[in-house]
DNA sequence: CTTGTTTTCTGACGCCGTGTCAGCAAGAAC
DNA sequence: GTTCTTGCTGACACGGCGTCAGAAAACAAG
């Protein structure tokens, strides 16, 4: 079923992991380079269009040794959006875990969090597009989102009794945060010509800091000191 | 290359469309069974798994026999879409053009958009769900959420203009607003068994009247009176 | 370098859903 | 009934998917 192998550890000498990139077995560069052929190819593409034969063209090996990796294109989705996730949940952490002026460290994670995106945003795009179309894949896209929600609705609770947030009802407001996040995230940088960094960062931010520490708090931030009437371009073609 | 075609009104004298149903052509009934066809299927079962084979089964007419009316299942989607938006567009219009009381407004819209979705829910999740597979669908799914960015946008700034509303930047308070309904809309009635009504009305207006008529207003509302300490209980799951 | 073993890759195959087409059947008008 | 139009069908070719047996390459040992 699964395309996973346990691979046994080479038995002789040399391959002790010391010297990275050409030490690795073959399998696994190969398996890291249909991966960057999959990025590489939805930068400018849509996930519809990735067809096994494209990609493998890419990666220049037949198709039928795709499978010798993935069991299909969802699954190659799946570990794209794992790789995604370790990253973004890093960044994260800063605002959902740090301590300290909770404005900053939502700036800071904000800050991390799009230039995350920046850089591997078609992943994001292609895993939401991807995922209506399979159901494991649907599964682990709707948990990433879902464990977004519980980290937030806990934040925003736990900020609510330390009076840093005015009492609502938590989760629907970290709904609305996290999916208005995700979509702009996925519009801006999901594909080549990308969106402006900044203007995108400021936008998210300042809905944050104003649903969130209200109104005023925005003015404190340093975008906000920044850029306070900026009119933020890009979300005029989103 | 489109399945439409134009149709020549038949010339005789009895079908002038006095006595609804039986009076219609054949073509028009059996592209009405269709589409109810797909109806019913999407209630129980994901867009990735209607086939036209399958499909067209349910209606009891050859497979083939579905080119005769739409192109592909995309086309179909499509037609779906603008069945449901028309309905959605009156109910918004409440709130989006009406006079009077805004938190009533609101009310009656969120609760006439909870109605629609919950009758014709599955619409709105397949469509969403088929849109990244096809450009044209993709199309038509933007722009219907950005018609709504647009008049909801619209309605805040004049609503803020008449000092009814807090300034703010209105744009994305529109799409996060939008992307959570959407959200929980095609969640809470995108199949069956569907979520409960009211709690979803609640929840939603909550959210909505709080993010822009403020926290006070919102025990003003019917909802808000008459289960003013209800944990949204559907909104667990979601 | 040669040999034997394991890992990786390939071409050919069958499957399934799609969309088209020529022609058949059913319905409407007379 | 006959004629003409509209609606329907089965058969076909196409393209992408996933599998498999066996070829080729990578590797370790001598």
């Amino acid at each position: 079923m699964s395309a996973k192998k346990v691979k046994k550890p080479i038995q002789g000498s040399r391959r002790d992991g010391t010297d990275a990139v050409s030490q690795l077995r073959k399998s696994d560069r190969t398996r890291q380079s249909i991966l960057d052929g999959a990025l590489e190819f939805l930068w400018t593409h849509p996930f519809r269009d990735l067809t096994i034969k494209e990609l493998m063209l890419i990666a220049g090996i037949s198709r039928s040794a795709f499978y010798q990796y993935f069991s299909d294109v969802h699954e190659l989705m799946e570990a794209l959006l794992r790789s995604l996730e370790e990253d973004i949940f890093v960044v994260a952490s800063r605002w959902l875990e740090g301590e300290g002026d909770p404005v900053r460290l939502l700036e800071e994670t904000m800050s991390g969090l799009v230039s995350v995106c920046y850089k591997r945003g078609p992943i994001l795009r292609a895993v939401a597009d991807a995922a209506p179309m399979d159901e494991r894949l649907e599964k682990s896209w709707k948990a990433f989102l879902q464990d977004f929600d519980d980290a937030v609705t806990a934040r925003i609770e736990q900020h609510q009794a330390a009076g840093l947030i005015k009492p609502f009802e938590a989760r629907p407001v970290a709904i609305a945060l996290n999916r208005m996040d995700a979509y702009l995230l996925i519009h801006q940088f999901g594909r080549r010509p990308r969106g402006n960094r900044e203007s995108v960062k400021d936008a998210i931010l300042r809905l944050w800091i104003s649903t969130l520490y209200g109104e005023e708090k925005v003015a404190t931030s340093a975008s906000g000191r920044r850029a306070k009437r900026t009119k933020t371009s890009s979300s005029k073609n989103s």
